[in-house]
RNA sequence: GGAGAGAUGGCUGAGUGGUCGAAAGCGGCGGUCUUGAAAACCGUUGACGGGAAACCGUCCGGGGGUUCGAAUCCCUCUCUCUCCGCCA
């Protein structure tokens, strides 16, 4: 949500930097009703005024002992008007809630303006896609030839785009996650956190999932909960309704969950193996900084999830999400893309978003900013470092050989007991 | 699941119908003292909204109600704590 008084001061600029996202403000509606608030609230708080005046005088000349019966006649009629423009106040002011919750984020200056992922710059590229002197299997001919990962048993178990793993492929899995939290913990300063995988409604508008994307999600009507899309939900959502002391910001925090997504609306893509599931697991880095921070922040955080493929030795690029591919609640994104031989082509792996203000606004989440002692909102930022499932695609399809076998890499060993292959 | 108690400012915690936006303490900020710091002492210090400003309004867990007037009374929801039961 961006901040409410640029419907009052700068409408038109504001309409301008949004349609640069192809989003088009309907700066009609909005003026209207911003002006009819104003006419109403100042309305109401004179008839509030006038009710507080006299009743405290109703208050003064109780305890002096007058005969109040006068004065009570006189507010009589103040009551009706009173409820009746505070209740005009109440529905425009949630319908102008309402659209300012439908309102994306406004693109940082920085970001290259384009229509879709086409558009989107590379900025640089890291490593050297593997060359095989044989055809490269994807990794579900792989898996699935090594015995190790099943996706009809776990469509019998539940549905579509839900896998299983077993034995060494498991493992792997794990080992991914292990790693992940130990990197971000011990070398780039993150505190490893657990979270709810259930949220409640608030949250997710807090973040901005919704109201809008609702049909992304899997609801839980009993108890209106939700399960998480990502763990940027719990996480940022701390500091919902918060303020925080100078000192205690800015906050990194490290966070492995499972993410649940219903894929409504993609139907018949990817339905092949593990690019694209319901359940999937994901280490989330959060961070909450000072305003001035957050561009700079960005740029760790984004280092930080290449580190996790720098290490495990996989080759990817990192591209600017142009305005027509940015998500809703980013001001900027960063896409990490890795390499993926059977299909040819870079893939999305990591997004690592600066949200500004943009979900602090909509949370309350502030700091106090010691030059001027009030209360400021902070800046959220989070970044996949990195999204498992498609870590461990990665892993398959860049170090199969001809035989199928699977080479496990330096950082993972460790983390397999030592294991040099699979199987 | 049953019984009871509670939710107040950045934090702790008083306040049970009339200048209460709210005592006190802590913390923060400013000052005195000090070479400097600490301690002590003095002063100051809620958030949000409207307005160019003066100033005005709203807010004591959320929502609704009673009243001229509600932190205070009533209803309802959520959450926390204690005891009992059940349970990984």
């Amino acid at each position: 949500m961006f901040d409410p008084n640029r419907i009052r001061n700068q409408l038109e600029a504001t309409a301008e930097l949004l349609s640069r996202r192809g989003f088009m403000l309907d700066v009609t509606t909005l003026g209207t009703l911003e002006t009819e608030r104003k006419q109403i609230q100042i309305r109401t708080q004179e008839l509030q005024q006038e009710r507080n005046t006299r009743s405290k005088s109703i208050g003064k000349a109780k305890a002096a002992g007058e005969d109040i019966a006068p004065l009570l006649a006189e507010v009589g009629h103040l009551g009706d008007a009173l409820k009746n423009a505070e209740e005009q106040l109440r529905t425009c002011q949630t319908k102008l809630e309402d659209i300012l919750l439908g309102i994306p984020n406004i693109p940082h200056a920085s970001v290259p303006t384009g229509t879709s992922e086409e558009d989107n710059p590379e900025i640089r590229r890291w490593g050297t896609p593997p060359v095989f002197d044989f055809e490269p299997k994807d990794h579900v001919d792989l898996g699935a030839g090594l015995g190790l990962m099943d996706f009809e048993q776990a469509t019998k178990i539940t549905a579509a785009r839900f896998v299983t793993m077993t034995g060494p492929m498991a493992r792997l899995h794990r080992s991914l996650i292990q790693f992940m939290l130990d990197l971000h913990t011990r070398e780039h300063g993150y505190t490893e956190i657990y979270v709810p995988y259930l949220v409640n409604a608030d949250s997710l508008r807090g973040t901005g999932q919704l109201p809008k994307f609702k049909e992304d999600l899997f609801h839980i009507p009993e108890e209106d909960f939700y399960l998480i899309p990502t763990a940027e939900v719990p996480v940022t959502n701390m500091a919902r309704n918060h303020l925080f002391e100078a000192n205690q910001i800015p906050q990194r925090f490290v966070c492995h969950t499972p993410c649940f997504r219903s894929e409504a609306g993609s139907y018949g893509k990817d339905t092949r193996g593990m690019i694209r599931q319901h359940q999937f697991e994901k280490v989330e880095l959060v961070q909450f900084t000072r305003p001035e921070d957050s561009y700079d922040a960005l740029e760790a955080l984004t280092g930080h999830a290449e580190t996790v493929l720098q290490r495990l030795e996989l080759p990817y690029r990192v591209v600017t999400l142009c305005t027509g591919d940015i998500g809703f609640s980013a001001a900027k994104t960063y896409d990490i893309e890795v390499w993926l031989p059977a299909q040819n082509r870079y893939r999305e792996i990591s997004s690592c978003s600066n949200f500004e203000d943009f979900q602090a606004r909509r949370m309350k989440a502030r700091w106090r900013n010691p030059e001027t002692g009030k209360p400021q909102l902070l800046h959220t930022l989070n970044g996949s470092g990195l999204a498992v499932g498609r870590t461990l695609v990665a892993l398959l399809e860049n170090y199969q050989d001809a035989e199928g076998n699977i080479r496990i890499p330096d950082a993972l060993r460790p983390y397999m007991n030592g294991l040099a292959q699979i199987p």
